[in-house]
DNA sequence: GTATCGAACGTTACATCATAACATATCTAT
DNA sequence: ATAGATATGTTATGATGTAACGTTCGATAC
């Protein structure tokens, strides 16, 4: 478990159970689990999510409408970031590579495209699931 | 304007009104362009559009909730497809780099991880836009 | 200290996106 | 004709996300 010293309360608890949790939240599913905490709306889990997204320490898989805590919180990774999604067991991997970077900047620079956020999933199963 | 004459009614209507947009479209979005033509429930549009993602002729983008038109209908790329998807005006390209799939296999094998359908989406501005 | 400003917070109501459940219709092959 | 599969139509509901409002809190300036 990290630190956050210089997060608010909200932030706080958000981050706190994405961090216990196993697999990725859903906002409404995080407000319920931290309800005895005082949390009673939406968007005071939304607005605590942005917050953590622009800090990088949480991440959205859009393909899921989700959240998870950034799996490298201390080493701000300003790369492109992949998630591997177990669609059976729901584990997480966060993972870059810079070769793929790499080709998409390419891309990016051939178009006169210019990228402000770049997300990449991939859905399947973990090794475990798979055998 | 391609043929579709394998698809059903409501397919065809979904994917004639993807195909006449600028953009990318949410499913409510088609619904109230087919209400004069007879759709009335948004599953009449998710229904198709779950034919039309299967076999290729659509895409759905996730980091919108919207839907596109493949740009590519009739040379099914199988391989991984990226989206550059400008925030501004709203166009999206379409396009599929080998060595980037080439890269995302080798971690996924060297995981372990069995990937079933992979997203990737870049956020940003167009050339134009960008000017 | 207290005035002021901006960030975070709390709350209600609402907007948007997606599916469950069930009844009909249509198409295809025997 | 009949049976099975696929597509359709409809109602109701679930899940996700935000607008708009006012209040509270903490820092800086005077
Ligand atoms: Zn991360
Ligand atoms: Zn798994
Ligand atoms: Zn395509
Ligand atoms: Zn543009």
């Amino acid at each position: 478990m990290t630190e956050h010293s210089d997060l608010t309360r909200n932030q706080s608890l958000v981050l706190g159970a994405l961090e216990k949790a196993e697999g990725p939240l859903s906002a409404y599913t995080i407000l319920d689990k931290l309800r005895d905490d005082g949390l009673r709306a939406p968007l005071q889990v939304y607005r605590a999510l942005d917050k953590l997204l622009d800090m990088g320490l949480a991440h959205r898989l859009e393909s899921l409408n989700a959240f998870v805590a950034c799996a490298h919180p201390h080493c701000h990774n300003t790369g492109l970031i992949a998630f591997a999604i177990c669609e059976t067991c729901g584990q997480v991997s966060e993972f870059s590579d810079d070769v793929v970077r790499q080709r998409l900047d390419a891309w990016a620079k051939a178009e006169g495209f210019r990228p402000t956020r770049t997300t990449m999933e991939i859905r399947g199963q973990c090794r475990k699931c798979a055998a």
